[in-house]
DNA sequence: TTCATATGAATGAATG
DNA sequence: CATTCATTCATATGAA
């Protein structure tokens, strides 16, 4: 991924090849003032939860003012914040589990409380492998639904017809 | 921690699979190789962006020898980049409206773009407005929205001079 | 140094 | 196609 942004370090490969690309270049990542995560708590707090991209512009010029900043500084600000505050509460009502001997949906938390965690799994597709010749005209019927995940890797089924020994990089392409 | 509760995989280690195969890792989500990756990069830079069903299968078909991989990912993956390469645009081109930042202090700004492990592939044209002229091409539509280059003229003109002082707290959420 | 945690960043997967 | 959610990765920081 060539995301060449500001503050991207080197995502690939973790390890192993030896000297990764800009390691010795300081990819430094948005560090947000006292002020920065104070007005952006307070925000959130007031209820802000997902900010349109215009608020997100405004709060990032305010913001700059405190100190450098960039727009997607503070949409991912928001998105972690709230997943972790979500994260964070259903760690939490797992905790207190027990307590609610219905199965309704917990009583406790006011809203937004996604019930991530399935009591009872159903079985609907059947459908192990979506090699479904789905004919999309043009509409945008297009969907994948799979719903499991974990089919055993057995199931690669490459193409038939194609014996390729990995083909040659520069020729990739060339299939479509 | 997270006293495995979701039944999902623990990966054991993260490793972005320098060789091929995702040997050893846990089902969960498609975690994409690293030839994954760059093949399907090379495709959305030669221009495709939104495959069609057939596509997706060849180009899973041929994904497929370097791992784990189904259609939907192919799918999704194309999704998701174009997207984000939108919305990175988007974020991005607002934020370095550079509020007048005379700004002595530090000669900072380090402009850290870097491209990691590219050598010196490709310059990446830097589309700035819609060039391609494939199959499903896709022009920059204008939505329905104003444009969202909607300037904020009011920005900040950050008070340079030294120490500036806090806007008031509670005129802080005004601007939204 | 090593381990644990907080959090910025990224991205796969959905959904509308 | 835009948005959102969930999960994961990476790094900075502080405790042990």
């Amino acid at each position: 991924m060539d995301e060449g942004m500001s503050g991207f370090c080197i995502k690939a490969s973790s390890f192993r090849d030896g000297g990764n690309g800009n390691s010795g270049t300081k990819c430094g990542r948005w560090n947000p003032t006292t002020e920065q995560v104070k007005v952006l708590t307070d925000l959130f707090r007031s209820g802000l939860r997902t900010p349109s991209t215009d608020q997100i512009q405004k709060i990032s010029s305010q913001l700059s003012f405190y100190g450098k900043i960039e727009s997607k500084n503070v949409f991912y600000w928001f998105q972690n914040h709230k997943a972790r505050e979500r994260q964070k509460r259903r760690k939490v009502s797992i905790d207190d589990k027990d307590i609610i001997r219905r199965d309704l949906e917990n009583i406790s938390s006011p809203k937004q409380i996604n019930q991530v965690s399935e009591p009872a799994r159903v079985i609907e597709t059947l459908q192990l492998f979506p090699i479904n010749s789905f004919n999309e005209s043009e509409g945008e019927k297009l969907r994948f639904h799979a719903n499991e995940y974990c089919k055993e890797a057995s199931a690669f089924t490459c193409t038939v017809g194609t014996e390729m020994d990995l083909p040659p990089l520069d020729l990739r392409l060339s299939f479509l």
